[in-house]
RNA sequence: GCCCUUGUGGCGGAACGGCAGACGCUUCGGACUUAAAAUCCGAUGACCGAAAGGUCGUGCGGGUUCGAUUCCCGCCAAGGGCACCA
């Protein structure tokens, strides 16, 4: 019988079940093993099934698992499910079947599939979100991030209690505008500036103000603020997962509306996330997609007085403005606030009302997408109000309009049309004055018809003529600092995380509030706190989550007091946040993570999965991280020391025939260029129309090209032909989705594992294409014969998975031909180190190179046989345990050792020397390996090849690369 | 508009200063077979040539170098990210 896939893969599956083969190994019996944290990003188990880019990154990974427990490492290998989230919750309601139902029949169904892959993971550590015993510990996160403030002098973050400690010995006191500073008196400075208290201490707060103050500083925070709504979800939804105004799930719109919300204080941590990249071995152009994210600008806060304007208390009102350019404050002719701005009712003048009211109420109707869809077209309008420049006390205009974002800086701008092209624009629009304050540093005119914004020097300035931008910019800080006008400042994109949902299928938080909204926490001994079982978990249609319709759950008496509970849920990325310090103590009741297992796995050594996590899950995880790391709760700053994204696997290749602009001839397959390049020549455009898939339309392709005997095809020599050839994403909608277990059942796990390794580099895109499926499977099969000497089914041996395995006749003890052996030997070296560079495509091919040896053998060496099936094993495992167990082994070789090469036996005893004349190739010499340079050389210029072109000739120099190549240079 | 990534045969890709196209697919030819499948052997970048051999060739245009797919400068195209971010 030949080749059984179906039965070795099912009995070796079991073997590594059963046997717990994988099982990672504790740091005592490591003992002086070195360890590696091997992970992938675990999926959402969605009722679609896997799909054919988890197996990528999951192979990938497995592979390098195998590879290093086979080089004596101890290996933690997990897998789990990140199972909360809106599609479950959504399927649930359209089917009327709970969520918790379909999440467990969907892990089910995704823990068959992963396992029919044969991947090599510890199942005793098996982690699922929504398990309360897992949950229990998110929440406990939760109470951590609410009972934590940043400090700003140590810059991390620190119990809540040291806080109010600070503040009661009044080493911290409480500024006008509610920032907590250190102690002015301390410092042997006044806190009361003539009569006017500046700061305030602790006891000179009522109760309510000192709950205030505290929940004010929380790393959880509940905030009234402009959400993203999406009706359709019935949740607000984070900034991250609102894409061009749109929900990233299912792509409904999304209005800004406020709300009272739970934010985590992710801003806090803008500059530790950004500087810290610089530690992590991630892709770069990750980095980078965080970087933006994050959005750091280095500039001023730079007040402008309104000289006509007071406050209710009759005092002078002033307007805040964020610049990155402070150089140019004296080119500013006009401010712009956003039309949601506070101060604009309290500034618009009475004539200006009218038209600013309009003009706010029509932005407020329109979609940020809408806004920024008509971003040519720049609209405004005056409010009539006037403001202060305070470097010059010029008087100038504010004005409001949807360019300036509410949500971005202060919300202000001063406008500096000369040297900004939003500005610019504007200006053009309402006529407004344009100042140059800025010219170019290398001379030469700035362009006339656009905003010259580069740096420069800078004029018309008085305090700042003549000085490049960057000390410009410094001088006129440190003026307005000195002046109390402004000051410089950092200001990042980066917005607090919103961390409430309005959904069912969530951690509930582990929070009670008052009759006045006021939160408090549980205790620690009271998590988990569990979903209540509810046969109506629909949303409700309004802002009250569904949880609102709890009944009994909701009520909590405590200390005499009416509480009631939390009705929102948290976001999906909550679990995922910290999933994998959970896998290194997966049953711990008493402990999120036993701290000595936690110092003996940590970091992640390596992390594989989908760049579409770049600035979600992967940033809120650093933060969470960052944030337990300050608690000591981690011993590191930064959880995965490694990242790499796998590419993405589009679907198979389409090939498109469509008319051309003239509506002439049609057009044909094949990109563009070729295709026209090939016409005009008439040459045989592509000798396998058919094989590749291209569909002949009608009779247009016939008329386009001939057929040529055998099957190929050729361009007629003047039509014009162009071919589209192009492979989509895998979606539903275009039918075009792999489903791995019909691959698996047709060809096999070992197969399968194979071909998605062999596509191309780990990180690159790459389409699907079922035909070249069956190079792998020939592979295995041929690997097969040539290690068992059982050639087809009539050969009437059994075999196959569930009968006993019986001895190969074709391994031999005899010595191994010594040109195989030094193959061999490469062999070793190349696979290792490709595995370790996530190289897997180019181990293959010298798998498979040291297999065609072996077909061309009358019979197979051990000394290559077993070398060979331990190479393979990481690639194919259930074949090579098969394999290893026929050679006469009775262990399983997922611990066996890794062979060794031989660096004696990596070198040629002859080399093959090209040799070059003027850098092309003319002839190849046979030497020795220990041939002198000089012998090289001589031997070189008496080919009798070479001296044909040499011959009549000067020869101007001659150069020897050690065993790589010979170029003789000649005029 | 800005940032990042990628452009190599009929296809996926390899080489990443030194023999361009490893390896797989496809196609063609041969062996085996009553036949087919499977398997095995050979060929397969284009052009010229009967052959030996030669010329061209890694998106395009320049440059550095004895030598460039690889490094530098300038374009073009595709994919991804950000986007009125002050």
């Amino acid at each position: 019988m030949s080749y059984n896939f179906t039965a070795i893969e099912k009995k070796w599956q079991r073997y590594w079940l059963d046997n717990r083969s994988f099982r990672a190994l504790s740091p005592t019996e490591a003992g002086d093993r070195a360890k590696a944290y091997i992970l992938d990003m675990f999926p959402y188990p969605s009722g679609a099934g896997l799909h054919v880019g988890h197996p990528e990154g999951y192979t990938a990974t497995d592979i390098v698992s195998r590879y290093l427990r086979m080089k004596g490492v101890n290996v933690l290998h997990p897998m789990g499910w990140d199972a909360f989230g809106l599609p479950a919750e959504q399927y649930a309601i359209k089917t009327n079947t709970h969520p918790r139902q379909t999440t467990e029949a969907n892990i089910a169904n995704f823990r068959r599939q992963i396992q029919m892959l044969g991947l090599s993971y510890d199942w005793d550590r098996e982690v699922d979100t929504t398990d309360p015993n897992y949950y229990r510990w998110t929440q406990w996160i939760f109470l951590q991030l609410f009972n934590s403030y940043f400090d700003p002098i140590e810059n991390r973050a620190r119990s809540i209690k040291h806080l109010v400690q600070e503040l009661l010995n009044e080493n911290l006191v409480v500024a006008p505008d509610g920032e907590i500073r250190l102690n002015p008196t301390q410092e042997g400075l006044e806190r009361i500036a003539g009569e006017m208290r500046i700061e305030r201490l602790w006891r000179e707060l009522d109760a309510d103000e000192q709950r205030q103050l505290i929940d004010n500083q929380r790393l959880a925070y509940m905030d009234e603020i402009a959400v993203n709504w999406c009706e359709a979800l019935g949740t607000v939804l984070s900034n991250e997962e609102v894409i061009d105004g749109k929900s990233e799930v299912g792509g409904y719109p999304v209005q800004r509306r406020p709300m009272r919300q739970w934010m985590l204080r992710i801003t806090a941590y803008a500059q530790r996330l950004l500087d810290d990249l610089e530690t992590l071995q991630w892709p770069e152009s990750l980095k980078e997609m965080q970087r933006n994210w994050i959005g750091r600008s280095q500039g001023a806060r730079i007040d402008f007085d309104l000289p006509d304007h007071m406050d209710s208390d009759g005092e002078p009102l002033g307007l805040t403005v964020f610049t990155t350019r402070p150089d140019t404050l004296y080119g500013a002719t006009y401010l712009v606030l956003a039309p949601e701005h506070p101060l604009v009712d309290l500034i618009v003048s009475q004539e200006q009302r009218q038209s600013v009211r309009e003009y706010a109420a029509k932005v407020a109707g329109r979609s940020e997408r809408d806004r920024q869809a008509d971003s040519k077209e720049k609209t405004g309008v005056f409010t009539g109000a006037y403001a202060l420049n305070p470097i010059n006390e010029e008087k100038i205009p504010v004005w409001i309009a949807d360019y300036v974002l509410m949500g971005y800086g202060t919300g202000a701008i001063m406008a500096v049309a000369a040297h900004d092209q939003r500005d610019y624009e504007f200006a053009k629009r309402f006529d407004l004055p344009i100042r140059t304050v800025v010219r170019p540093a290398q001379g030469g005119a700035a362009a006339a018809d656009k905003a010259f914004v580069e740096e420069g020097i800078a004029c018309n300035s008085p305090i700042i003529d003549g000085l490049p931008s960057a000390e410009a910019s410094a001088k006129i800080i440190a003026t307005l600092e000195r002046e109390s006008t402004g000051r410089g400042m950092i200001h990042y994109k980066l917005r607090d995380w919103l961390f409430s949902r309005q959904r069912y299928w969530g951690e509930p938080f582990p929070i009670l509030l008052d009759e006045e909204g006021n939160a408090t926490a549980l205790d620690e001994s009271e998590l988990p706190l569990t979903l209540p079982q509810m046969s109506d978990f629909k949303p409700t249609g309004t802002p009250q989550p569904p949880l609102s319709k709890a009944g009994e759950w909701l009520q909590v008496t405590r200390d005499g007091k009416n509480y009631i509970r939390e009705t929102n849920t948290m976001p999906q990325w909550a679990g995922s946040c910290w999933y994998y310090l959970r896998y290194l103590d997966p049953k711990n009741t008493e402990r999120l993570v036993d701290p000595d297992l936690e110092r003996y796995w940590m970091p992640v050594d390596l992390y594989v999965g989908g760049v579409e996590h770049a600035v979600l899950h992967l940033l809120y995880a650093r933060f969470w991280h960052k944030v337990l790391f300050d608690l000591g709760q981690v011993s590191t700053p930064e959880p995965f020391a490694r990242l790499v994204n796998q590419g993405l696997i589009l679907g198979e290749m389409e090939y498109h025939l469509f008319e051309d602009e003239a509506g002439g001839p049609v057009s044909a397959a094949l990109v563009g260029d070729v295709a026209e390049e090939a016409s005009q020549s008439g040459r045989r455009l592509m000798g396998t129309l058919k094989s590749t898939g291209a569909k002949v339309i009608g009779k247009r392709i016939d008329e386009a090209l001939t057929q040529r005997g055998g099957g190929g095809f050729c361009l007629k020599s003047d039509e014009r032909i162009m071919l589209d050839a192009r492979s989509f994403k895998m979606s539903k909608s275009r039918g075009n989705v792999v489903n791995p277990d019909e691959i698996v059942r047709d060809y096999g796990a070992d197969t399968f594992r194979l071909y998605e390794m062999y596509m191309g580099p780990l990180e690159a895109q790459k389409p699907w294409n079922t035909r070249d499926i069956v190079g792998m499977s020939r592979f295995c099969a041929s690997v097969w014969r040539n290690l068992t000497g059982e050639r087809d089914p009539d050969d009437g041996q059994a075999s196959g998975g569930d009968q006993p395995a019986t001895a190969s006749n074709r391994i031999t003890d005899e010595p191994l031909a010594e040109a195989s052996r030094r193959q061999l030997h490469r062999a070793i070296k190349k696979v290792g180190e490709d595995i370790e560079n996530l190289r897997f495509n180019t181990a293959i091919a010298e798998l498979i190179k040291l297999n065609n040896q072996m077909t061309g053998m009358e019979s197979v060496p051990r000394e290559l046989a077993e070398p060979f099936v331990l190479l393979a094993a990481p690639f194919t495992p259930h074949l090579a345990e098969e394999l290893w167990q026929r050679l006469g082994h009775d262990q399983s070789l997922s611990r066996a050792t890794w062979p060794q090469y031989d660096s004696e036996l990596l070198a040629e005893p002859m080399m093959e020397i090209p040799v070059q004349v003027n850098g092309k190739l003319r002839d190849k010499l046979t030497l020795d390996a220990q041939t002198t340079e000089a012998d090289i050389l001589v031997a070189a210029l008496d080919s009798a090849k070479v001296r044909t072109w040499v011959e009549g000739k000067t020869i101007v120099k001659k150069l020897y690369v050690p065993g790589k190549l010979v170029n003789v240079v000649v005029r």
